[in-house]
DNA sequence: TTCACGTATTCACTTATGTGCATATAATAG
DNA sequence: CTATTATATGCACATAAGTGAATACGTGAA
């Protein structure tokens, strides 16, 4: 019973629920730094979040080397799946610049691997220039809300 | 997006996600001290939680003189539909005292009604019964262990 | 071996959340 | 009108949970 409320409460958290839905997304593992990087959250933390997520039994892990590459556990009974489900189901616009982010990081993954690791300066490059982009998006959305 | 986690976090507790599966059980409109008997949690938690659970909007009241009916919200979205469908699906043997006292409970309404309220005698005298009844079970079935 | 790096954990602090007890509020009965 | 009743809420407190900054741990590279 305790374990069904821990799922629950390890799900309770926007950031948390953020990286459930970016590992959906995704199909595939991620590191802490990626994630770090797609949520613009510190290390720390992410790192902390993944630890509460990896005891519900929501996530798991994989070593490579210092490398940790985390994934959506697969699911032990059709509660976790409920639960998947319905982080999987929400709306994509509430999670729409976590995943762009997302995707430009994995951009730069080589062999498939992430390769750039915390204090990337290719990220912050690579950054700056969708908030050029976003920025400018914005702009325009404005322009349009006020017609 | 808040909304989301808030019912995540609404769930994230033993008692109100045992007030779930009860509504879930009883497929009617339950009060306060219906709640209270079944789960023998006090009245004013059973109050509070159930205002959590109204707030996140999991659950709905329907008033009626001094008496308040909770039931099951309608769901608004699939996410909504997802964690009920996780509560329900639950093995009922994780709620089996809970939800025997309940249907004990509900025996004592009259015209489908709650008459009894709160420190009801009757409710006092017809748990002691299923207590009696339940120590002869729980020996029964540590003898049977034993072998 | 030392240094660099990815991740995990500690420390200190703030905020959130749960409970018991007492009280408040609104509706009903006498 | 007063007393009773079902439910809601305030107060005080303890515990849980979240964060930033700093540090620790384990692995790999030089």
């Amino acid at each position: 019973m305790n374990e069904f409320v821990e799922q629950f409460k390890s799900l309770g958290d926007a950031t948390r629920m953020k990286i459930i839905r970016l590992l959906c997304e995704a199909r595939k593992d991620l590191c802490v730094c990626e994630i770090m990087d797609a949520l613009e959250v510190s290390h720390c933390n992410i790192s902390r979040h993944l630890k509460i997520l990896k005891t519900a039994g929501i996530v798991e892990e994989r070593k490579e080397g210092r490398w940790v590459h985390f994934s959506i556990a697969n699911p032990e009974s059709t509660f976790h799946k409920n639960l998947l489900l319905a982080i999987g189901n929400l709306p994509a616009e509430l999670f729409t610049a976590e995943i762009e982010r997302l995707k430009l990081r994995l951009s730069l993954r080589e062999d498939g691997k992430c390769v750039d690791g915390l204090k990337s300066e290719k990220w912050m490059a690579a950054l700056k220039l969708i908030r050029a982009e976003n920025i400018n998006r914005y702009d325009k959305r404005r322009m349009q809300d006020r017609r």
